[in-house]
DNA sequence: ACAGAGGTTCACACTGGCGTGAACGCAGAG
DNA sequence: CTCTGCGTTCACGCCAGTGTGAACCTCTGT
């Protein structure tokens, strides 16, 4: 199974399937003419790291559960430290997201958005905070 | 006013405010001697900057928001604009890690935790989804 | 006058997670 | 046999910086 054929069955791109291969992440074998030849162990495993990838782990952490997925006496508790400090990370990203989203909001509401120059978007991001 | 008291007067890394040079948000005046000499004004866009940063503004749109700031004539309609599509991106990116947190805490809560290898967290990573 | 500490300069490499493009090889159709 | 469309490799680009290192400048103490 081609690269392009691995792209189709794991829904990835086939410039990330190369790019996993270059970091180590898989290691299809070669066909006699030299092209990647993907097992279905090997696209079983570019699925789980679509799926891992797409719950927003990074390429380490999904090399981790990829680890603990391939050990069969792995102890699941593991596994869930890992899922759990990623939560974490991800709350404390929404955190961010959301106290920035309420400043914009308030402003936007501040701002009369007309032909006119007055702007007190412009105005709070400058720091000249009158009123 | 040389960089290392422009990083604090504006709360930026020398470091970030010589890139900042390098792709042309900010043009210091240089000494006799070489070294960047920053004006007040120079001060007050890096802290412009800063803050736009930390809204979460990408640096292209930061240079629109300078370029606004800095024009007379500007209408605050465009200001708007683009805080308004700045609000949706940040809306939309906020909606991606819920529906990662949820999934996650789901499967979370489904892991018995312990030193056995049984997990339903990479069985459902892996799409291995029984029962 | 000179040594040493610390600041400043530039240039380059590296990060993550790919995207893009060149230059080439290989497979199947006409 | 040639054409087209895949495949391959390599190298560079992207964002938004951060780290490293050599060489140069400035200040302070003796």
């Amino acid at each position: 199974m081609n690269v392009s054929h691995a792209a189709r069955r794991s829904g990835l791109p086939a410039k990330t399937i190369r790019y996993y291969e270059e970091i180590g992440l898989i290691r299809p074998d070669r066909a006699a003419n030299g092209y990647r030849d993907y097992s279905a162990d090997d696209i079983h495993r570019l699925a789980f790291l679509k799926r891992a990838r797409g719950l927003g782990f990074s390429i380490d952490e999904c090399r981790q559960l990829m680890a603990l997925y391939g050990d069969r006496g792995r102890a699941s508790h593991d596994v869930r430290q890992i899922a759990r400090s990623h939560v974490d990370a991800i709350g404390e990203k929404i955190r961010e997201l959301e106290t920035m989203r309420a400043t914009l909001t308030r402003l936007i509401h501040a701002c009369h958005g007309d032909e006119r120059p007055d702007c007190p978007i412009l105005d709070d991001i400058a720091g000249d905070v009158r009123h």
